[in-house]
DNA sequence: GCTACTTTCGGAACATGTTCGGAAAGTCGG
DNA sequence: CCGACTTTCCGAACATGTTCCGAAAGTAGC
């Protein structure tokens, strides 16, 4: 519980007092990335990578806090590494693209969707990383969301794009191992017609990617709602 | 602390070979619910569910497939037992109506995040439970949409309520352990100003529950789209 | 009763994330 | 050089979900 930054390893090892440190948390997060480029994010475990590196499994936990803080801090540098697209000047389409670059940072990772739900997520991200974060509470802003709007527009967009991810990351899953499609293909008519009208042809509409019209019809209908409320939010 | 030996299997019938079962699915899932009531779900462990029922823990996996289809089938049970709403004739309203009782309905069991995003959730819900369901596809089809825009309407909504649902559960969490907020509260003004202009005014405002609202404005968005874009489908 | 067959049971084992307690390896004051 | 102190390392252990494989407990045919 000493949260205190060590000072950089190979620039000053001695001039503190202890036993001296064997690794780095830069060290750490190299190695991790070495084994997620190599063998997969699957195969990155807290054993698996001190073995890579020559440690104890029990040492990487003097460096980091755990398994999800690790996965935050390499999602940090790789979403640091994404470069900035020009957003538009309307602030509605740059609120759809701020989202849509978000979104797309964070489904290019699967590994994500096992710490985006983790506790204040938006608040662990580096601020290299927060500027898609940023733009759209900035676009919100612009637009004239008063900053419990703000706020809301953002939080609303966010469990819009998590839920995206976190579904769709786990889908793929079973078509792999059983043959079930993602829904059932028979429901019964008398309880639930229009579920069984739609029958097979739900496993096709499903498969196809429908984040960036969703977000837009989410968009407009949170800045309609926006300009329509009284500002003062009447609770 | 057993308040269920093995007994009661004795209608059992003895028509079949092979050793007969010591427990069922049904008696299963009735030793969980009454650990979950006792000790909260998050002490049901496969071990422990055995304990309760006097039998091995391996043997559990001859009658379920798992913890998570144990969840599922336990979330199942509960959503079954719920009483339906009468649903306003409003295919707008039906759909918020709809989607606020499924909303409801999983944020009610914390363990329900635990396989939300399981492969295909929707498909392996019972027909008792998927009234929620068809009342959206119902309301999408009553607002004349086609059986692709029904889907989008249904699988937007789904994206939402389970991205939303599986980030407040995990919030707080560490608003409990540790003193972090849901987010940070100060953000470098130089690189994120509006961030740091809203400062911590975000925590207080996200605190708040927004699900009916975005809902609402989500709805009005999507049933925009729908009529608005040429019901063919212009990929 | 005995042998074959069928079905179910469950102990041992594995991999995982994580914690605990003490040993190890330095510095510092003498 | 030595003992005290500080900081870090790591083997052992724990709890968990899950899988393997042989033992157990029935029925069927003789």
């Amino acid at each position: 519980m000493a949260p205190s930054p060590p000072p950089p390893l190979s620039s000053a090892p001695h001039g503190r007092t202890g036993r001296p440190r064997v690794t780095s948390r830069a060290q750490i997060l190299a190695a991790a990335r070495r084994l997620i480029d190599e063998d997969g994010w699957e195969k990155l475990t807290i054993r698996r990578l001190a073995a890579e590196m020559g440690i104890g499994a029990t040492t990487l936990y003097h460096h980091i806090q755990g398994k999800d803080d690790l996965l935050v801090l390499l999602l940090n540098h790789y979403i640091g590494e994404i470069e900035r697209p020009r957003l538009p000047s309307d602030p509605r389409d740059r609120i759809v693209a701020a989202a849509t670059a978000m979104h797309d940072a964070l489904a290019a990772w699967p590994w994500a969707a096992e710490v985006l739900t983790a506790d204040g997520f938006v608040g662990l991200l580096d601020e290299s990383s927060l500027w898609m974060v940023e733009a759209i509470v900035a676009a919100a802003d612009d637009y004239g969301c008063t900053p419990p709007q703000t706020v809301d527009v953002f939080r609303s967009i966010w469990y819009y794009t998590v839920g995206e991810i976190l579904v769709r990351s786990r889908s793929p899953h079973r078509r792999a191992d059983r043959e079930l499609p993602t829904f059932r293909e028979t429901f019964d008519a008398s309880r639930v017609p229009h579920l069984a009208a739609l029958g097979d042809q739900w496993a096709a509409l499903a498969a196809r990617d429908i984040y960036p019209q969703g977000l837009r019809a989410f968009v407009d209908g949170l800045l309609a709602q926006a300009t329509s409320t009284k500002p003062d939010g009447a609770d």
